[in-house]
DNA sequence: AATGAATGAGAGTTCATTCAT
DNA sequence: AATGAATGAACTCTCATTCAT
């Protein structure tokens, strides 16, 4: 009975290849800037056969949604050979800031539309951003157990830590740091997550 | 006489009306969502009426932002009278959430929504966000001063401090923060705020 | 009893202002360009003056075409003075055809738009046509007179000259002479010009 | 199998029925005046759908061009059975104005609205004209190997003999001929044509 | 599974025009 | 005599979507 099963296959190519072609423009262009049309224009098929994949653009959005939090796990895999919690950490807020900048629009559709299709909470939607959050946590925990942050509690810290790298990518992301004259933002992007990380070492029981 | 006064007022009244009006659509669903015909509707004009008081959609959107920053200003003046540094900055912060909170709809024109006109970037469109950060940095560098945020250039502390705050209450205003059950959002913002400030200030030099 | 007169002269010259203005405008972007608050932004009124002196646009828009005529008429007047017929014949060309390349907007409106506006045959639309038109039969019946233009009706002979100076300037108000290499239209146009008066020269009575 | 073909012949069919539409509108009220809510209402189908079969208004206007063109050199086509160039030249006078009479809409796009597109000069769009004017030239040089309208450049003596019939069925077109009472317009036209041609025979080298 | 044909709704913007003052 | 405020209708063109095949 492999006829069913290749046309499985088959159906979740074709899946992939929308969505990869999706995030592709709106990386490009903008979300709002791509119609149903230029994706199929790009893939050479017509625009009524993406809706035989998708329900209808709040679909696709929804499983670009999911494809982000996919690969945002992806990115994050590799920290669980890190065994060092403060070294883990500082890789983590890396390869968070590289995923953002590397994948803007993913990051926008992640992390800062306001969109109308999340009405249903306990779906699904959030298990990705969840399991991302708690990874979050243990390596707070991680770090506490060491002695780091001490004197706050592990969901302040995590949050505090999390506001931080998404407040730095997204006022990159959303263009707000054209008060830095154009020269080096990066550089600063870099200087100021440096500067968090010195200040986050610091902050640990007083060692004798 | 009084009626060309009148006049005035009453023009100013409807630009104040139809800036209101735009504010709250465009913070509800983003720039590019909301069409002139639905100001005008809102506000129970028509579609040209607008244009009598503002040349495009563009104009709306950047008389709206000078107006968020000019708000933004006014919320900041009183700490002018807070000369400890650290208690200013303690203050800023909490000004800044609470501009936030209390005016979402212009935060996110001002700090989330995608600009729809990137060219000019020496307008003073930006000036008034220039004052807002040029404020920052004096704290820091007063801050810096008393021997706190030792180490780090007044940029990257400055960035920092921004990212931070503006991530966090970007989270909320986004709704992101469905990974904290509904039942306290205000007090884990708080908390990390707080967090953030007391790791600010155990980072001093180790004075003798 | 001079302040009514001098009403009705401020009014006339207002409409004159209006009508200068109109017509600029229409030579300059063409008459479907043209709006009503274009030509009230130029004369610095408000677009709801003018229709203080025209019921709407249709009726501006006669009033240039009177105002065409008249001008065209003007042109004619010198050659009043030019005696000899075959001469006035040949300096009536040059003129209709230099009226035409200075007003081509105006000669546009009065033979080439097909206008909503002549529904009324009667009116005076037509008088000063008929008159520019009676002008030129009279130029025929003197070279008729002097054995031009022979075996051929008067009407007939009108028609035809009036015929090719207005396909003439047509073409190239029209823009429909591309075909001649841009370097020089307007040559092309006199030597057009020239041969047709130097055929209708030679198209006389065999003299003996 | 014809399954496919039908769908291309209904196309087509779509198509002419879009341009003989346009085609009547703009002739009509002119280019500018006519909306493509205009046609889609005239063929009953809604505004959408002509864009699925041309670009835009201008590609509209530029496939009628076209299409006008090649009626008119089918009109033509006789002629290269005239061996005789007079013959030939007065054949084809009385082809255009017929060709002008029978389609006064086409012709008008052709010769008498602004083109709303004049950029690209070296466009295939002209090429067809270019052909019927180059045909014309070859009849004026066949017709000075015989000694007429000798004296005069081919180009002038073109040019003089295209604005002549230009200007002749522009004038009955665009109802410019109200001066000759409504009894026997044609009559004049056919008049002024006889009268053109037997003027231009005249014209001839005088052989001993 | 895929598509060509079609559409209603809507985008931003400009128009000629009116009315109260 | 002049105008500021306002509007309905229209413009070109694009959108997401559906339906019959």
């Amino acid at each position: 009975m492999g006829i069913s099963e290749r046309r499985e296959r088959e159906k979740e190519e074709m899946k992939e290849l929308i969505l990869k072609t999706a995030n592709r423009l709106f990386a490009e262009n903008g979300f709002e800037k791509v119609s149903m049309r230029n994706i199929a224009d790009e893939i050479e098929y017509s625009p009524t056969t993406i809706y035989l994949y998708f329900k209808d653009k709040n679909e696709l959005f929804y499983a670009l949604h999911l494809e982000g939090f996919r690969m945002l796990a992806e990115e994050f895999r590799p920290l669980l050979d890190v065994s060092d919690p403060m070294e883990r950490m500082y890789q983590m807020g890396l390869r968070y800031i590289r995923f953002a900048f590397e994948n803007p629009d993913y990051y926008r559709l992640m992390f800062l539309v306001k969109d109308p299709l999340c009405t249903s909470e306990t779906d699904d939607t959030w298990e990705a951003g969840h399991n991302a959050h708690a990874f979050l946590e243990k390596v707070v925990m991680d770090c506490q157990a060491e002695g780091y942050l001490e004197g706050v509690s592990m969901r302040s810290a995590a949050l505090m830590i999390w506001s931080f790298v998404h407040g730095l990518v997204s006022l990159q992301i959303c263009d707000r740091m054209k008060l830095y004259q154009e020269v080096d933002r990066e550089q600063y992007v870099t200087d100021a997550f440096e500067a968090f990380q010195l200040m986050i070492r610091n902050f640990k029981s007083v060692e004798k």
